[in-house]
RNA sequence: UCCCGCAUGGUCUAGUGGUUAGGAUUUCUGGUUUUCACCCAGGCGGCCCGGGUUCGAUUCCCGGUGCGGGAACCA
């Protein structure tokens, strides 16, 4: 293939969401994949939008994703500017070259008299109300203006913006890599703005132009885009760069979890999970919206769930690393359906990681935050807690939590538990249990499991009817981590006094 | 309303003109674990509808329905 060059192009109006970030994903990989470029543009032709701390939030939400671009505003490249407010003189040149050649021109209609214009039409029931190859000779612009009268408008400073001129009746043909062929009649299409009064581009044109300038090769970007694909390729003929169109794929739109419309914010917020990958603070509202990073999500189990939404290896692995994923993709094997968020499937994978994650480093961020809560923790049995917790866990966080029984006594006993298995029995064997323990230091999990197994055999009690029972005089529930390994952490002794404080206190419950 | 797109278990998906339609997740059950989890095994659950082509259609074609996207001096 070709030298390969793709872009993401978000615009600065707000935080990157997941979508986007699976928009800059597919890029990425795509630009590995063939050893091609990518690169970030940031499109901020709307002065209205603009949201302060809004690009930097972009580029560390990627930096944090590990999605680096080659090219970019700061790394540099030699297709610069990277901001199309910096390349303002670059569209005007290229927006009057279609003036020249009558594929654009000016219009001086007032927002008032575009509200009229549709008025009208919706009452006459016409089929669109568009701004076309038919109505516009009845709205003002330079081709239903003289000549003279243009250049007054624009002399005395009116305002206006330019137009593109799209032909009255025409089949435009486009392909999509990922749809095939789509056919649109031009008679559909409506004359897009290319300049702003304001002096900026739109969209359309600043994307056309930034992307041949740029060498763009292909143009990977969500689906919602489609319905412009059409303005776009007469545009890059009406500049004469048709040859060296780049290629289209339009993926799939990252839908609701009930599958009602784009996912958005609002409906994030709703089912409780982030959209955002790092935390953000609107600057308008000052709201503060948590993100996937500092709801304990791992950036490769992000990256991996959204690698899978929309795109499969055509193997059965699931588990890639972005390493992986930059050899196994291709645009191919996009599918064109829309997905529905599961934040589920994403809670699986962040489980998955966690698990091959380094205990030493969750000891670390677990000693911290149990220090918060004025616990104190040796590096030694923070790992070992880890070891013995890690495979149950979703989020780091949740360490803090579950090994709060090594730091204290257990106030509230599972009585349903206590009930059914505390009998007189129970309570001497594990009396007896307590009173061996308690003459012993330090012991492994393998030898408390040996000497517990021991003492109740010897007693004549089956080890297994008294297991629920320690469970609850050590921890107060009925579920949690290996015992032994939970008497092992504990010490014995420790573990010895509180089999024993805790049988005083649900001795009134036992039954005969 | 118009234009465009899409349709395989609840969700993410593989796949085929003839298959017991495969995997993952979720959930349930069993096994293992003398405890919990992991793990292992199993269960429930699916080709949107109608017509056509065909010996045979989930697959190809047409129509419908449903869902999504777009219809800005927003991207």
């Amino acid at each position: 293939m070709e030298n390969v060059r793709v872009r993401f192009a978000p615009s600065p109006t707000g935080a990157l969401h997941i979508g986007g970030v699976r928009t800059a994903l597919f890029n990425y990989l795509f630009a590995r994949k063939n050893r091609g470029t990518f690169i970030l543009r940031i499109e901020d032709t709307d002065q209205n939008r603009f949201v302060d701390g809004a690009e930097s939030y972009i580029k560390e939400a990627l930096n944090w994703c590990g999605l680096i671009p080659d090219e970019s505003s700061e790394i540099g490249g030699d297709y610069g500017p990277y901001k199309q407010s910096e390349r303002k003189e670059i569209y005007q040149q290229h927006v009057q070259h279609l003036l020249d050649s009558d594929h654009a021109y000016y219009a001086f209609d007032t927002p008032e008299e575009l509200d009229e214009m549709r008025e009208k039409l919706k009452e006459t029931k016409a089929t669109n109300q568009q701004y076309n190859s038919v109505t516009r000779m009845s709205m003002k612009n330079s081709l239903t203006l003289s000549v003279e009268e243009v250049e007054e408008h624009i002399k005395s400073r009116q305002p206006y913006v330019i137009r593109m001129k799209i032909p009255l009746k025409e089949e435009v043909r486009i392909h999509d890599i990922i749809r095939g062929w789509i056919v649109v009649h031009s008679s559909t299409l409506d004359d897009k703005v290319l300049m702003k009064s304001d002096g900026f581009p739109t969209y359309h044109l600043a994307n056309i132009v930034d992307d041949h300038l740029m060498k763009i090769t292909h143009v990977i970007r969500g689906e919602e885009w489609l319905p412009s694909v059409p303005s776009h390729v007469l545009l890059y003929r009406f500049l004469g760069w048709e040859d060296t169109m780049p290629k289209f794929a339009h993926l799939p739109l990252i839908l609701k979890p009930d599958g009602n419309g784009k996912l958005s914010k609002r409906a994030a917020d709703k089912a409780g999970f982030p959209i955002f990958p790092l935390n953000w603070k609107d600057p308008q509202t000052n709201d503060l919206s948590q993100g996937f990073k500092e709801e304990g999500y791992l950036p490769e189990a992000l990256i991996n769930f959204l690698s899978l939404l929309g795109w499969n290896p055509g193997t059965e692995q699931e588990i890639f690393s972005l390493k992986e994923l930059e050899d196994a993709f291709s645009l191919e094997q996009v599918n064109k359906a829309g997905t529905k968020f599961d934040i589920d499937k994403i809670r699986w994978f962040n489980e998955q990681y966690i698990r091959s994650l380094d205990s030493g480093l969750l000891a670390n961020q677990l000693i911290a935050n149990l220090e918060k809560i004025g616990h104190v923790c040796e590096k030694e049995s923070a790992v070992a807690i880890v070891e013995l917790l890690k495979d149950r866990i979703t989020f780091p966080s949740d360490l803090t939590d579950l090994s709060l029984i090594f730091f204290e006594e257990p106030i509230f006993f599972d009585e349903k538990v206590v009930r059914k298995k505390l009998t007189a029995e129970t309570n001497n064997a594990l009396s007896l249990f307590a009173k061996v323990m308690s003459e012993k230091d330090a012991l492994s999990a393998e030898e408390i499991r040996k000497l517990f197994s021991i003492t109740l055999n010897d007693a004549g009690i089956n080890p297994g009817s008294v297991m629920q029972m320690l469970r609850v005089c050590l921890s107060g529930g009925s579920s949690g981590p290996d015992l032994m390994g939970v008497m092992q952490i504990l010490t014995p002794k420790k573990s010895s006094e509180r089999i024993l404080h805790s049988l005083d206190q649900v001795k009134h419950l036992i039954k005969d």
